[in-house]
DNA sequence: AATGAATGAGTGTTCATTCAT
DNA sequence: CATGAATGAACACTCATTCAT
């Protein structure tokens, strides 16, 4: 018979060789690739033994697929208080829009090296895959819509496509998040990145106010 | 000792023999990803043997340098004309704008699978190939921001930040072009995407003008 | 994390099959030539994988590598005696010689297949390894000189040009050796050579004493 | 209908062609060996079509035979003289001996590459090739163990093993032939060596005749 | 006769996965 | 449960040889 304390001790030390391959993992796919980096890299760098690989996952695909599910969903969680409080005005539109921003970033940047590996590597590993990646980025956009149609209902926000639009705010946003991402200097200013953003995304750069009603009228 | 007739044939062939390579590696790399892609795979589609790809490319690596290369030189030439002349007034802007975004559309159209391979392998390919293709879109941006800075200058648009705005239309574009190029259905109308993909960059989703002026007095 | 007792089976299984592969390796060599021999030839001679063959070896150039390395130190190992007493008259080191060859001769028929390996081979697997042959070969040479030389001092061997005369019983030694070793039918006599050869080394085939004291006086 | 001047020109071309081919075969053969010369290498060094090399030779095997087989043939023909006329006493036989390795000496030092390829790669093509060039060697053996027999018949030379003093005499020309022509910085004295090989030969590197005397009485 | 583009069988080497201990 | 030795199917790449021109 098995101790039920035996059994505690076995199920931690299980979740932590689990944790530790995971860890692992996410560094030297992110530091030579996901088609570059070796199992036999990972069980290195983990400090287990090869075949202890296999007792956590079915294989190098099955890996990343757990690495980057857990992750997707974490993300995603980072809108949920969007959804609590609509805006009821273009301010508060405004607000919310800030921190989505920077609730984002502070996520991505704790979790730097697993948000580059989902930028560069999904589309390639296969289409399933690919398929997956897409989805997550649709979830984005939907919400995106969401908030969008809701702000052109109650008046502040222009009449357009909002499906176009919301894809529009994630393309800057995955273009951003992977130059940020990348950016070793820490040249970027996220605050000022952030205010940019939101302004570009409100206003467009066409002439501001004034100047629209002079070259409109 | 061979004759000018045997050269020209000889030149004709090979340069017959290489691009029926390039087209294969083209179809084969977008169908099974660059990392999935076997030098037989491409040969086979080719309806070469396995040499005869060594004459012409030192490694797959080799390969898809000369066709990323050679592709990235031919849609940066699509913007050649939006140097020629710059717009005076708005007007001029939108309507460069929608053109360069159409002729865009067109060299990438009639590149599709080339453009799904460049957008969705390069950073994977290993370092030096995504420094290269960063640069390339580094290039559209530094475009773009050209551009805006003249139009700010010129008072018909808004101050901003240039090189943030700029990579944010790189950002939108990259991720329109993925979807839209996917969209195996052909449900995306790119004369609609591209209506709403510049009034989105000049009027940002805000309120419209008169619903602005109410707004904001 | 593993037990004493499986470390000590793995490293016992580990050396075994290690000289596996350099026992079948040494058979193929020398049936088909290192240049002929593929690592498939040797791997199936092992009744090992393919696979086997690169955890214990980089490559069929550091295979051979393996091989005379360990090789040339053991025959060199042959000729430590012979610096511990050096002879005092001439009988000593008629003697002394008739040992070294004899005691060569055993260590190169034990190790037939290998020895024959070495000496036609080794000059062409590459330059670096020409260069350490011959460097064997010299400190052959140098041991022979050294003797040579001492027993010129002593005046039971004639003034000559050590360095000369050292590298011709090399010589003589390389090539019956070979002839010997390749000799299948067995037909030479190692006994009657090692006389005939120190005869030689030390008479040369002149006019023998009596005689020669005839024709110089 | 061919002119047999046209014939004769042609003819000409060929052999010159072929000349070619050989010369740089040599080249290469011994700058990298003849198991790392690709025929690639040699055409390229002789300056002509892949195509050619294979109408002129069936095989790069069949290339090195040719190469050798002649190369054999003229240096055996050095001894040819030796046959002529035999020496009637010891100080003629001295004579001829040092005459014999300078001839030789001569021959290989003008065909120095072939001579090295000859030595260092002909074990190692093939087995009928490596027989060859052991009748070669035995051919040489057996002038000289001629030449020694008459010697001994005629009393100025030691009763001996003729055979394996003959053979003694190859591997020591063999092995210092080896030195000699790998020696770049030519710091090996032709006359020197000779001189101190014959007097080994003829007199062994034992006590010379006064000493013996004391020695043996 | 000369060419060099084309070939494909053949080779060394890799690496995800298995399995005996 | 943990291990790491063993595996062999796969793959990139080579190069002697052929053959259409």
């Amino acid at each position: 018979m098995v101790s039920p304390l035996r059994k505690q001790r076995d199920l931690e030390r299980k979740e932590n060789t689990r944790q530790l391959l995971l860890d692992a993992a996410i560094d030297v796919f992110c530091e030579k690739g996901y088609h570059y980096s070796l199992v036999s890299d990972i069980v290195a760098q983990a400090g287990v033994g090869q075949g202890t690989f296999y007792r956590y996952f079915e294989s190098k695909r099955d890996l990343i697929d757990s690495i980057l599910e857990h992750f997707g969903r974490m993300l995603l969680s980072q809108f949920d208080f969007m959804m609590v409080n609509l805006p009821s005005n273009i301010d508060e539109y405004i607000a919310a829009s800030r921190r989505a921003v920077l609730a984002m970033a502070t996520a991505l940047k704790e979790n730097r090296k697993l948000a580059l590996l989902l930028l560069r590597e999904a589309p390639t590993v296969d289409r399933e895959f690919d398929n997956r990646i897409n989805n997550l980025y649709d979830q984005f956009a939907n919400l995106a819509a969401f908030y969008l149609e809701h702000a052109i209902a109650n008046g502040f926000a222009r009449p357009c496509n909002t499906g176009i639009v919301a894809r529009s705010l994630v393309g800057m946003g995955l273009y951003h998040t992977t130059r940020w991402l990348n950016d070793e200097s820490n040249n970027i200013d996220i605050e000022e990145l952030t205010t940019e953003l939101v302004d570009f995304a409100f206003l467009g750069f066409g002439p501001d106010t004034e100047k629209r009603n002079d070259l409109f009228n």
